[in-house]
DNA sequence: CTGTAGACCTGGAGGC
DNA sequence: TGCCTCCAGGTCTACA
């Protein structure tokens, strides 16, 4: 269930590791996007992680020779368990900390990647060279955001979503995001305004960051055995309420199809 | 370069 | 209960 807010959680969650030493590395199911690489066993055996870092959706584990990946797809979790519990069907990679601690992947969908980085190449890598800004970073302002769109004719909601443009605004996010700045999904993005610009990152800052403070505040779930961040709890304006009254104004809310992903939004508080 | 569709994979919900 | 279809929080890759 991650999307930016997610991972940052999970990232807070996991900082009792920083400065542990790797006792062992169990890959039980390798076939995740890419093949967790196999020598990761030896690589990270005895090695101390120094800390942990997000860049977009991926978790950074910096140990002295390079960087051990991670990216949670659609469906993985990352479990800070204080003792060795009976894996479970999809829990496919753990890493075993000296003193006892398991951070333990799950991932149903298999969508999820681990892989390891040598230090001189993670700058350069292809799934992070090419990322565009972090949201909540002073990078991404209006003047930026209209920037990029100059050249872009596809919509909106599409364009936000591109991860070369800015991180880390997935399709919750997005919708939220649109309908907060009175945007409808479907406007060319090379349409925006100024203003709607600057309302647009403004409201993704706004509802990034509220949905970070919701999650925030479930920490103390990282060390049961099952990890339960809660900002999915969050009520939503638009997001999964189809049929439902909008919010604001009572109107239905409708759901289309987008760049083959559902998009949800009030007709009436985001005319075209 | 831009844009879109397909691909990866499992599980849950709902219809019949 | 079983079978079928559709849907799901991501994003890389191929191709028009």
């Amino acid at each position: 269930m991650p999307e930016l807010p997610e991972v940052e959680t999970t990232r807070l969650g996991l900082l009792p590791l920083e400065g542990q030493t790797v006792a062992s590395v169990e890959i039980r199911f390798p076939t995740l996007r890419w093949p967790i690489p196999s020598h990761l066993p030896d690589t990270l055996a005895d090695q101390q992680l120094q800390n942990i870092q997000r860049r977009a959706k991926y978790l950074l584990f910096q140990f002295k020779h390079g960087v051990l990946l991670l990216h949670l797809g659609m469906s993985g979790r990352l479990c800070l368990l204080d003792d060795q519990y009976p894996p479970e069907k999809h829990d496919h990679f753990d890493l075993v900390f000296s003193n006892g601690h398991v951070m333990r992947l799950r991932d149903p969908r298999r969508f999820g990647a681990v892989l390891w980085l040598d230090n001189d190449e993670v700058g350069k890598h292809t799934l992070l060279a090419n990322l565009g800004p972090e949201p909540l970073s002073d990078d991404f302002d209006a003047a930026y955001l209209f920037g990029q769109l100059q050249r872009k004719k596809k919509a909106i909601k599409t364009a936000i979503m591109d991860s070369q443009l800015v991180v880390g605004v997935g399709n919750i996010y997005a919708a939220e995001s649109l309908f907060r700045a009175r945007t409808h999904p479907e406007q060319p993005a090379n349409t925006l305004s100024k203003a709607q610009c600057q309302r647009l990152v403004e409201t993704i800052k706004q509802t990034l960051t509220e949905a970070l403070a919701a999650g925030g505040s479930s920490l103390r779930d990282f060390f049961g055995a099952d990890g339960n961040p809660g900002y999915f709890q969050q009520t939503y304006y638009v997001y999964g309420r189809t049929g439902e009254p909008c919010r604001e104004c009572g109107e239905l809310i409708r759901c289309i199809r987008l760049g083959q992903r559902s998009t949800f939004f009030c007709a009436q508080c985001q005319p075209r």
